[in-house]
DNA sequence: GTCAATATATAGAAGAGCGAGGTATAGGCT
DNA sequence: AGCCTATACCTCGCTCTTCTATATATTGAC
């Protein structure tokens, strides 16, 4: 069915991390993830586009149009102030979550085996 | 809004976990899920249930009524075959989604702060 | 007799993600 | 020149999950 079966409502947390480090445009953000996991993160750009406008809109990302090193005109996103306590949140929201699905996933199974 | 916002797809992973270590009605799934989370994980009526239907039309549930112990109707859910097997796998699946996204949660920030 | 907790259910809306298309440029090869 | 690949952007329409809200019925306590 998908490529990567990413959580819903995981990417935007992800891409935000990507801008964080340094701005990029959206293009070498699919390939920075797809890199950085070693394959397990493909992101489709049928996803990714509506995710960076989706964080435009929200006003976490601003938008600069520049040349890239091979001289081609791309659009380099970046981290407002907002975005990044918002990314903040989600980041500790985020290990919050998988804390208690780990407790979960951890529970005594009385005899599944 | 102090609901949960657990990232999509991993409430039936959830589910199965619970009903894997012994067949429960659905209104005991949520409390446990509350329960082992801490408070984290509070699954909606309108989510839990929908997502009951899911599973058990995919065949990876079956549902008997029976009498709670306070003596009340309830649909106690079982895991089939088919159901561990999926469990199995969505077991690993998350934890190589939440390994890759830690891989790139843990990426160096060049002076982030 | 009424309230809270138990227990199930569905309808409607919101929102994310994906497949499949489309545009355009740069560089290499023949 | 013509073609192909990689880069880089975009959007439409569909599916799927989840939430809000609402509905029903039973039990035990006050």
């Amino acid at each position: 069915m998908q490529k990567t079966d990413l959580p819903q409502g995981t990417l935007d947390l992800l891409i935000l991390k990507v801008v964080a480090v340094e701005p990029v445009h959206g293009y070498a953000i699919a390939q920075r993830l797809d890199q950085v996991s070693r394959g397990v993160v493909q992101v489709p750009e049928g996803s990714l586009y509506p995710a960076l406008h989706r964080l435009e809109n929200r006003g976490l990302l601003t938008a600069d149009w520049k040349q890239t090193e091979s001289g081609r005109e791309a659009k380099f996103y970046s981290l407002t102030r907002k975005g990044r306590k918002q990314f903040e949140a989600d980041s500790a929201n985020w290990a919050r979550l998988i804390q208690a699905v780990g407790l979960i996933l951890g529970m005594a199974d009385g005899g599944t085996r």
